[in-house]
DNA sequence: CTTAGGG
DNA sequence: CCCTAAG
């Protein structure tokens, strides 16, 4: 039907028009290649052998001396390296292989938390670890530590006012709670450094995390599956996509980076799409919604939508089974959102079930063990201020909280701004990785959730005095912790959870920018710690103590006034919202450019997906738009002199080639206005032939 | 969803 | 690469 073969348009052959379409700018940035994707090495094989790690590390009950690391649960988050202690890790590793994913659930949190893609293997590497921290150089003042240079500062930041005393049961003189403040000044680093597999601290680096830790999140998940043995439906279907040649001539992408590796390994997926990948439209949806009001909710929804098992069978299976999740993960957050919304309105309604408190949701058997003696909980302590409203409601005013228990290393090096940053990261860490609330009166645990506020007595105002409430980081296995209807039990693994916990935003490179944690998680808190950024650190006192005792506690008690603790819409247009996930940029290979060009040449500039189709089916990463905006800058570029033109050469040929495909089509398309294509190529054809084109056949 | 174009 | 207005 269409054209069946062109070779080529021998650019000299007819005379182009003066370009119709003139170089709409002069940013000849679309060129730069950066060679990000040859320096890649293919870190799949070392991932998988992590997870694999991992799981072992996780069966053989030997939860020897080996790791803190391994056995401490991590909470994922802004840290990427924030531990917290558990009390008591069996439990929690029972559970672990209760839900037969505990490696890879812990492996994959690492992952998935904001700024992961700097340091989640670094996580995997606790020697490695201490060199997170000679990175900075300017330093908060210390007295003790000024010895070594590069020597950590381990700070305590305690209210002076509200010890530490009453954080129960804290697993004492750990020093794994630790944040390094790190990841954020690497945020500025050129990702081509990055996905050298070294950083600058020459620490191995995942690649593909750092040159996309989206994909990451997304092949993290896949891990688990085939781990996990996930049998899923199979979704395949053996549509052809024969509407389209694929791949004349042989020209197939020849890219050879990870990424594409990567990619090829989902390719039974993306043929299982059929002529339109539903995936990619699910994933538009999704992206869209995420630039959108919801960014917030579900900042990361679209890594489950690629998440596409390369290795197992199932891959596409899962990858279904996770995209379904995604979407009811989706519906689930902006549910608990609402929820949430209301708490922070100050108007906690009573409901049937009593539930305002998060905890109700989070009925799974290891509550228990986060219970009163989980040391990493926040206490919402004393300063409520709760009054009756009119119709009989219950407004509850949470004007501090503490963060017990978080120790925090910096190099004494490190900038006040990155100290803060990084206590920023270490709360966004804990409220970020999920967490639950527990409420609390005369210092009691008001476990019964069904209760109504009035039952509780947390009506009365005396009691009002002594309610409090506790943020708990939800352990790494327990299911989503703010789900109330959303069934987290479909879930293989804590799957969900891994989507929940990575709203991630891989952070564009701006000094400020990279000092933002990612998208806060939608918790009043949250945001009220967010807000209070900068007071965290200014109202804290620092205590730097290389010896820190047990007592040591991060005790962050902002100024928060009632309406600080309003939630933040979730439409809000906060400057963060901007740096939604910006796709990191993936240069044209010349393979690819050949490729395109090819495809433009026989179907010319005017359909893009069929382009998209034709050539770059395999290559997810690349969206019609993506090829069409390429070819943009070819055509630019190969009207500029060589000298300008920057990034990685393009052929001279290749080029050639661009601008008489270019000129030809600008000249058809005009003329292209009937609605017979072939015909009119044939008409063009004969047209172009005439003018010195040759070898060009038409159906 | 696709295209086309501007940013 | 993003965003958007138009089909």
């Amino acid at each position: 039907m269409v054209v069946k073969k062109r070779q080529y348009y021998g650019f000299n052959g007819f005379h182009m028009p003066p370009v119709p379409r003139a170089p709409r700018s002069a940013r000849g940035r679309g060129l730069n290649k950066m060679k990000v994707e040859d320096s890649q090495i293919c870190a799949f094989e070392l991932l998988a052998s992590l997870a694999g790690k991992l799981l072992q590390e996780s069966e053989s009950s030997a939860s020897s001396n080996a790791s803190e690391a391994n056995d401490q649960p991590i909470i994922g988050g802004g840290g990427g390296g924030v531990k917290f202690e558990q009390d008591d890790d069996r439990p929690l590793k029972a559970e672990c292989l209760d839900h037969g994913s505990c490696g890879e659930s812990a492996f994959f949190t690492r992952f998935s938390s904001p700024n992961s893609d700097q340091k989640c293997l670094l996580n995997e590497f606790p020697h490695a670890e201490s060199n997170l921290f000679l990175e900075r150089s300017s330093m908060i003042t210390n007295s003790n530590s000024s010895k070594n240079g590069g020597a950590d500062l381990k700070s305590v930041i305690c209210k002076s006012k509200s010890a530490c005393e009453n954080i129960p049961g804290k697993a004492e003189g750990s020093s794994d709670s630790r944040v390094s403040c790190d990841g954020y000044v690497d945020n500025g680093l050129s990702r081509q450094k990055r996905c050298d597999g070294l950083d600058t601290r020459g620490l191995i680096v995942d690649p593909c995390s750092s040159n996309d830790p989206m994909e990451m999140c997304m092949k993290f998940p896949a891990l688990i599956n085939s781990v996990s043995n996930v049998e899923l439906p199979s979704c395949r279907d053996p549509v052809p996509s024969a509407s389209i040649p694929r791949h004349r001539n042989g020209t197939k992408l020849g890219i050879r980076d990870d990424d594409e590796n990567f990619t090829r390994c989902n390719k039974p997926l993306t043929k299982s799409k059929a002529f339109r990948p539903p995936q990619r439209i699910g994933d538009r949806r999704i992206r869209k919604l995420l630039t959108s009001k919801y960014w917030k909710v579900a900042p990361k929804l679209k890594d489950c939508e690629f998440s596409k098992p390369a290795f197992l069978e199932g891959g596409a299976k899962s990858h279904y089974l996770k995209r379904k999740l995604c979407y009811s993960r989706e519906r689930y957050q902006l549910n608990t959102f609402s929820k949430r919304r209301k708490f922070t309105d100050h108007s906690v309604v009573l409901t049937s079930d009593g539930g305002f408190s998060s905890e109700s949701v989070c009925n799974s058997p290891d509550k228990n063990m986060t219970g009163d003696k989980n040391g990493a909980s926040i206490m919402f302590h004393g300063h409520q201020a709760s009054f009756h409203s009119k119709d009989s409601q219950v407004k509850f005013s949470i004007k501090s909280f503490r963060v017990p228990e978080l120790l925090i290393e910096v190099p004494e090096t490190a900038t006040v701004g990155s100290l803060k940053r990084t206590v920023v990261e270490a709360v966004s860490a804990i409220l970020g990785g999920g967490l639950r609330v527990g409420v609390l009166l005369h210092g009691k645990k008001v476990r019964d959730d069904n209760r109504t506020l009035l039952q509780t007595g947390i009506t009365s105002n005396e009691n009002l005095d002594t309610l409090g409430f506790s943020l708990e980081p939800t352990p790494v296995q327990v299911s989503p912790p703010l789900c109330t209807e959303d069934p987290p039990a479909l879930l293989p693994c804590d799957t969900s959870q891994l989507i929940s916990r990575s709203p991630t935003t891989p952070i564009v490179d701006s000094g400020i920018s990279d000092a933002l944690p990612d998208p806060p998680p939608l918790t009043n808190l949250d945001t009220n710690i967010e807000s209070n950024r900068e007071s965290v650190s200014s109202h804290a006192d620092i205590v730097t103590d290389n010896t820190l005792s047990d007592s040591r506690a991060l005790v962050v008690v902002p100024p928060v006034n009632t309406e600080e603790l309003a939630m933040v819409p979730l439409n809000q247009k906060s400057k963060r919202s901007e740096l939604v996930q910006r796709r990191t940029r993936r240069p044209f290979s010349v393979s690819e450019v050949e490729a395109l060009v090819h495809a433009v040449e026989e179907l010319g500039t005017g359909r893009w997906r069929d382009v998209k189709l034709c050539s770059f089916e395999d290559a997810d990463h690349r969206t019609y738009v993506d090829l069409k905006d390429k070819w943009k800058t070819l055509v630019h570029t190969a009207q500029i002199a060589p000298q300008q033109r920057r990034g990685e050469p393009v052929p001279q040929e290749l080029l050639d080639r661009v601008l008489a495909a270019h000129a030809y089509w600008s000249q058809h398309q005009a003329k292209q206005h009937s609605k017979n294509q072939t015909a009119i190529l044939k008409i063009t054809d004969a047209h172009a032939v005439g003018n010195g084109v040759e070898d060009i056949q038409s159906i």
